[in-house]
DNA sequence: GGACGGTACTGGACCGGTTCAGTACTGTAA
DNA sequence: TTACAGTACTGAACCGGTCCAGTACCGTCC
């Protein structure tokens, strides 16, 4: 059991180890029916490659790094981070490649994580999340020469390989639906505006609540529960009341409903709302919320696949995933008419 | 810039190459000053050990291995998992450690997945976390030899390394509460039986409400918050409808909650609702839920504390890392007068 | 002055693969 | 018949560390 080596297979089958490595690499240098004999012998005695010295002799790790810079208790409320991690495992496992995740406080030390990893050659790649404006960690995976896919906007990936959903494309959609449904006046409720997407959205807020020629406003917060249902509460109890708020996630807009409700307001006949990222609690309050939606778990794959493509020497060219799609539930309605006027 | 090897430093340093590695390592063998002469070129060339060659050569690699046998999508609903991950990490990088996630959709491809680290010496050890009664896990890391900590009960350890909190204990606390606020008539909505720990809780419902001499009633679902609501409705809509509700997760009780405004009930004063873990989701409702609190993060550090002590030769005893905690919300309160007595 | 012990260091084997240069043998064409 | 090409294989170097056996040199004690 265990300890089972090519030289052992060599000594088994009759020949050197370099035959046995050409043979169970599927390399020219052997004959077939070597081969044949090689592959029963490796079969029988179970062998499987020690990890460590194919690193050794490769120079490569067959491993892929991802470093979440974020406090473990905020991380636990995501449920982005969970279904995406799940959609590269799909991908590595059948290239038997592995992921190492880490989980760091602050960029700093996801920047320091990653020099660590070149120096060391842990990881043949990364994959680069939770994008910020003017982010400090493109110039320094470029100065490493790591091999990098960026998960959010070409314009914040700045050369680097991208894989992104259209927000921009996707604020249009869930702005016009709010305007169509007779909606003036809208508030939007986001995360911090450091975040690059968090940014294009603010950007792409601005300009279609304009062209629309609708009132809107915008609050910023950290992204959490708590912090989400108090700007509920404060933009629906100043002066202009909006009739519609938009979330920048999931957890904020269930948490809003709640402020909502706590106000003696009601969804969607007070406020309707809108949330991002559609997870399955969207789908577990009361009203069911309307949703920007996208397929995370299919993300995390495409995100995977474009890694490896980009070390088999394709360009790193910005890949569109997909723009997410509005799913219209019970918390979408026409302003009710006393709500629209706005209260004292 | 990259490939400093001990080989360099020692030419340099105008010693061998042994020499630099007992320096580095802090090993007697060298002189303070010849020490202090190797650390400064090190330090200056930037060397970082290469892990490879490290793993060849001491037989370690530096690693734990985490399998979580889900699909994609459910995980992603589960706050708990990244939680405790986030906790793993945070001991694991104080010594350099690396962790491997792995997500398979099956218990059988998990069990696939220790061979193969076993066989490759991927792993110095691993985490098992989703403890089922009779899991075909447990032998399996016996047989290998694999270091293991189990994330659960020691009743379902069968004698490996174990970290657990106690369930039984809280069970009692939760149904307590119940029972000083008045409550006779009270149901589980549980997970799936074959899940270790939902076993556990329901034989500790089972004993506790019979102690205390109230009705009550047992329903199991898949964990999802659709589940969690259907079983809820079921629940409130069939003959002799309990007055208190107590859920295995957090998603269901929020779920829950909404099915039973979708009923036109309110929590707490025709249902108590209580919820088990106790994340971000459970302070956003409306009213916030009472829930049998722990500390996930923590639990995630203690684990791999464990894992490292067992690794030094510490005995596989099982540890306790605690009882979760009782917190009241607004969700509880005493049944309503009415309530109590059925509907038709 | 010789035996002894300890310290500081060197050289090389070793971990388990990959890969390259070289060799022996076979078959084919000039 | 010889030259040449191609195939099948061997032996050894190599990746970058660890660690053991051996050695040179020092001071100490009898």
């Amino acid at each position: 059991m265990g300890r089972v080596t090519i030289k052992e297979i060599a000594q088994r089958a009759g020949v050197s180890k370099g035959a046995v490595s050409y043979a169970l690499n599927g390399q020219p240098g052997v004959s077939e029916a070597t081969r044949a004999r090689v592959l029963k012998v490796a079969e029988e005695l179970h062998w499987v490659p020690n990890r460590a010295a194919r690193m050794l002799s490769v120079a490569r790790s067959e491993t892929f790094g991802l470093v979440l810079a974020r406090s473990a208790r905020t991380l636990s409320e995501e449920p982005f981070y969970m279904g995406f991690v799940g959609g590269l495992e799909t991908v590595l496992s059948r290239r038997s490649y592995a992921l190492a995740l880490k989980v760091v406080p602050t960029i700093d030390e996801e920047l320091a994580t990653y020099r660590k990893w070149a120096a060391e050659k842990r990881v043949d790649g990364v994959i680069l999340v939770d994008l910020r404006v003017d982010d400090p960690r493109i110039p320094l995976l470029r100065a490493l020469e790591m091999p990098a896919i960026v998960v959010g906007d070409p314009s914040l990936a700045d050369g680097l390989a991208c894989v992104w959903t259209n927000s921009t494309a996707a604020m249009g959609v869930a702005v016009e639906h709010l305007a169509s449904l007779g909606h003036t006046r809208i508030a939007r409720v986001a995360g911090p505006p450091e975040h690059g997407h968090v940014w294009i959205r603010d950007q792409a807020f601005a300009r279609d609540t304009e062209r629309l020629g609708l009132a809107a406003e915008i609050v910023h917060t950290d992204f959490s529960g708590d912090e989400g249902a108090a700007a509920t509460r404060r933009v629906l109890t100043a002066g202009a009341r909006p009739t519609a708020i938009l979330y920048d996630n999931d957890l904020m807009a269930v948490a809003g409903l709640s402020a909502v409700n706590g106000l003696g307001l009601r969804s969607p006949d007070d406020v309707t709302l809108l949330a991002w990222d559609d997870s399955a609690l969207c789908r577990i309050t009361q009203p069911r919320l309307t949703a920007m939606s996208h397929d995370i778990v299919g993300y995390g794959e495409r995100v995977a696949e474009r890694l490896f493509e980009l070390l088999e020497g394709a360009e790193p060219t910005p890949h569109l995933y997909s723009t997410p799609e509005l799913q219209i539930r019970e918390s979408s309605g026409p302003p009710h008419s006393t709500a629209q006027t706005g209260s004292p």
